[in-house]
DNA sequence: GCGCAATTGCGAATTATTCGCAATTGCGGA
DNA sequence: TCCGCAATTGCGAATAATTCGCAATTGCGC
């Protein structure tokens, strides 16, 4: 956990505590798009007596705080990444669940615009292109 | 459940039932974006012995068979809309869940042409802009 | 170092969704 | 029109995802 995480919790009043370092760990170098079953198993590793339910708690905590985001890739529960600096968005394949990251192709204050049209502030912007990887197209047609 | 419907589903294999017409009479009929107990619970009104599973596994059987498409509004379970003629899009208040549509602004082909580029053929695409709506700004400025 | 509110672990509770199975029913063919 | 039977349904139980209650622990401001 960098200093700024530290700073983003210290602001927020939240504590740190060696079960967030390591989540928060876990997170960054995993590469992203951990659920929190994943992202349990892993750091369970480096610390035994961790529980499922600080995982969730932990969780809500760096997303409120806004170091995190939800993911909602298709499946029945969430997806966890760093907000990254850079705004990116997921190409996800329906049939193998494989996500790849592509940079946002229009202006993102196009979409500010958009939303101050009907009164909103926007906060997130989330676009998934959802179809079929090459792989699986080529398994399909065997 | 209008020819169309009917159509999809005999092309699919399935079944015209009395439950499957009902539950997507009251997804047409709401003006979308419900879940799925909203949905159960208005069917049920019109046929008491409706059971949950059934509205569970028809919001299956319709998603499968591109009537319905489900959103992910940033809540713990899914919503439901006709899968529409035109694409459009979603504008949706963290604070109050109001959920607004809007018309795709950029081109389709845009889109699609990003997903071949890595390869993916693209068979939807998802763009909410998630944001604070005027009421609730308001509401937070007092 | 102290004091205490914030946090944790653990198990139970909730919520969302799926499953197993016996009873029912849509629908293609006689 | 009637039959046969696989598809579908209702119901209750099972799973999966997430949250809660509470007593024990611990980070951090003083
Ligand atoms: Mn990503
Ligand atoms: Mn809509
Ligand atoms: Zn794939
Ligand atoms: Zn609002």
């Amino acid at each position: 956990m960098n200093e700024s995480d530290r700073k983003i919790l210290r602001r927020a009043g939240k504590r740190i505590t060696p079960q967030r370092v390591l989540i928060l760990k876990v997170i960054r170098e995993s590469g992203g798009h951990l659920d929190a079953d994943e992202i349990y198993r892993l750091a369970k590793q480096k610390a035994p007596r961790l529980s499922l339910s600080t995982v969730y708690r932990t969780i809500n905590v760096l997303k409120e705080a806004g170091v995190i985001e939800e993911l909602h890739l298709g499946e029945e529960h969430h997806h966890y990444e760093l907000r990254g600096e850079k705004g990116h968005h997921h190409l996800i394949c329906q049939d193998c669940g494989k996500v790849v990251e592509f940079e946002c192709p229009f202006s993102e204050q196009l979409m500010r615009d958009l939303g101050e049209k009907y009164g909103f502030e926007i906060a997130a912007i989330h676009l998934d292109l959802v179809g079929h990887c090459a792989e699986c197209r080529r398994e399909e047609r065997k």
